[in-house]
DNA sequence: TCAACTGTACTACCACACATAGTACAGTTA
DNA sequence: TAACTGTACTATGTGTGGTAGTACAGTTGA
């Protein structure tokens, strides 16, 4: 379920532009469903309806999910293709933590185990 | 050198103290060897000194710079072990990373790739 | 001794991002 | 028509980051 760590320097929006990806990348959120309402969700996570609307205005700038005013907002069609696009873009920030490590004369061997237990993970 | 990215949504201390950690680690300073002054990196950064002062003091607390005042500031004997143990601590980072992409469907592959030009890049 | 440096410690202020509260309005649907 | 939906505001509070300025005490070298 979609966790809100109102103490997290991470603000509240982007935690929860990042549970609905994930919610959608792992089929738990199916492509043309709907997603509950933000009057909704705002109650159920306990957080100001403003942010639940900011978080979601994102995901529909991204094309992510798309929103039919007085109907509700659903999860665009090729909404996984979308996160996988945008997912990509972010190994550049794996590749620049990895040199900072690198410099800083950690074994690669550690590094690789990491993204070992990422994958394995995964299974779980 | 040490340069500064106002326009980074990274506060400033903290491409300070980043900075400096990257200096000390990759040799261009030395244990025990002097800073600048505060006020000498204001100046030459363009910051304010209090700005300076709290990435200093952050370095401070974690043993990896010792100020002598009236003296200056100066690298810990030990600042590179520090740093290396920090470090590591950070691996957990790039693990979370990690599993956002491989829940995402991208390839194990891109991810080994990442980390191989980020070892690569170390040699020149 | 004294001037010029050093770090340290304040107060005050401004800007911005984030979040909340409340209200209002228009579209949709049963 | 009532009860939903998204959308769009204004206002407010809070915390973080950054700047500006001042003051003081320790150190050093001429």
């Amino acid at each position: 379920m979609l966790v809100i760590d109102k103490m997290s320097r991470k603000p509240i929006y982007e935690q929860l532009t990042e549970g609905i990806e994930r919610e959608i990348v792992t089929g738990l959120l199916q492509p043309l469903s709907q997603l509950p309402s933000i009057r909704e969700l705002s109650v159920v996570l306990g957080v100001n309806p403003n942010t639940v609307q900011k978080a979601l205005l994102e995901l529909d700038r991204m094309g992510i999910v798309f929103s039919a005013p007085g109907r509700g907002v659903f999860v665009a069609e090729d909404a996984v293709d979308k996160i996988r696009d945008r997912m990509s873009a972010k190994i550049g920030s794996i590749e620049d933590m990895a040199m900072a490590l690198a410099r800083a004369g950690i074994d690669k061997q550690e590094v690789y185990a990491a993204i070992e237990r990422a994958y394995k993970n995964l299974n779980s």
